[in-house]
DNA sequence: GGCTCGCGGTACGTTCCCGTACAAAAGTAA
DNA sequence: TTACTTTTGTACGGGAACGTACCGCGAGCC
């Protein structure tokens, strides 16, 4: 198989290097991903783990009253955290949010193959790192940050992680992540839309000019980090 | 060195098998932890993981205008998770909010142990996830509770993970943690009190009906979960 | 080609929390 | 004791977001 088709789409994946993307190789399984789509329920066995290529996965924190989205998963990382270290469920729940299709992996053959390789399972640890990062910059913004510029920063990360320009969900779906009423995100929108930094149609947002929108996200946004991680490979 | 006395104060260490103590054993420095002292600054270089055996520490994220605290570790814990996780530094700054002991150990000396010890690492992971769950259920009340709720919530955490039931802070300082004014806290205390949840002392919270404070937290609580991962251990 | 239903725009009064400010305790040092 | 510092209690006007509600519009369905 060619090294170019081999690549993944996925960036965990394709930095992954030949020996480690053998022994996940035989067990990927590619696969649709529909909006709504659970890909990880609460307080469940995890089965899969899911390395996106396109598309995006929510993972949500709630007990039934209260609810809200602490993290985002697209193409530069993987779901199943929880089994990475070493549990088999998290209390959080897992679903697509934007369509889009990846490979998955059966979590006994995960943590098979993370056993195999050190350098694997310390690709996916500092994945996991950067994901409890994005968690504790949901936090602060949560408890400090104005809905604009928690609306600003969440399109800002969608955007890092979608092709294209166009962020397909509605001002409920988008109420919801962010946990404040619909009509506060239809305002909040038309703010960022009076600064051209977006443009609105019906079931879509359109990013229009990214510097604007980091400015109005205020300092709540940080680029996700380019890897620095003390390099473990030492194979 | 008989059984009893060798166990750590530490539940983490407490829980170890008596191998993989005995790989951490001889690097372990017993150190005192005062207050405000900084266990590791953001984006710098991790030098010790400390395992608190009396005293809080605090993880605070925040990008000079906005600070909150997103996680607190005591005894049930270890500091240095980005260790854990493969990397050497946090973008997070991690120090001790209210004084108490100690050990801690150099990260390369942990590194090394866990690269001996599959369970040992096991143990440190497992202990990294459910913080990264501590952290989502913060994201989740910074976003959706109260001021009152918040402070409930908080104090139901430092006291798990305190002796007796005092808490020993001034109003300014929760302020700081939960990213709220000193007056909101103030105020919000006041309500606890008459409630008769909790009694206030200057620079002091003692603790009085930890019921009553779970229902104060109004669902942002939940008890720190009781270790159920999947057993790794096959040591 | 009319209808239905989901989505988006807008409004009202209310609640929570903010920024700021100042003075009354409660400790601490002299 | 006195003087000083830190912490706490309380107030005020203002702004952000809330719950709720109602209506127009667009898109897909029949």
């Amino acid at each position: 198989m060619n090294r170019t088709s081999a690549v993944s789409k996925n960036r965990l994946l394709a930095a992954l290097s030949r020996a480690d993307l053998a022994l996940l190789q035989p067990h990927l399984e590619r696969v649709p991903l529909k909006v709504r789509q659970v890909l990880e329920a609460p307080n469940k066995p995890i089965k899969h783990s899911y390395f996106i290529e396109s598309g995006l996965a929510s993972i949500v924190a709630g007990n039934s009253h209260r609810r809200l989205e602490v993290g985002l998963i697209g193409r530069e990382g993987m779901t199943g955290l929880a089994v990475v270290m070493g549990n088999d469920r998290s209390p959080n729940e897992n679903f697509i949010q934007v369509a889009g299709e990846g490979t998955r992996i059966a979590v006994d053959r995960l943590r098979g193959a993370m056993q195999k390789s050190r350098s694997l399972e310390g690709a996916f640890l500092n994945f996991a790192h950067s994901f409890m990062n994005q968690t504790s910059s949901t936090a602060l913004s949560n408890g400090t940050a104005t809905i604009e510029e928690r609306l600003a920063r969440w399109l800002l990360m969608a955007h890092d992680r979608l092709d294209g320009d166009e962020v397909p969900l509605t001002h409920e779906f988008l109420s919801l992540m962010l946990g404040v009423r619909r009509a506060g995100v239809t305002v909040a929108l038309h703010f960022l839309e009076r600064k051209a930094v977006i443009r609105l149609s019906r079931g879509r947002i359109v990013v229009m000019d990214r510097d604007g929108l980091r400015t109005s996200a205020n300092g709540t946004y940080h680029a996700p980090e380019v890897e620095k991680r003390v390099t473990r490979q030492r194979r």
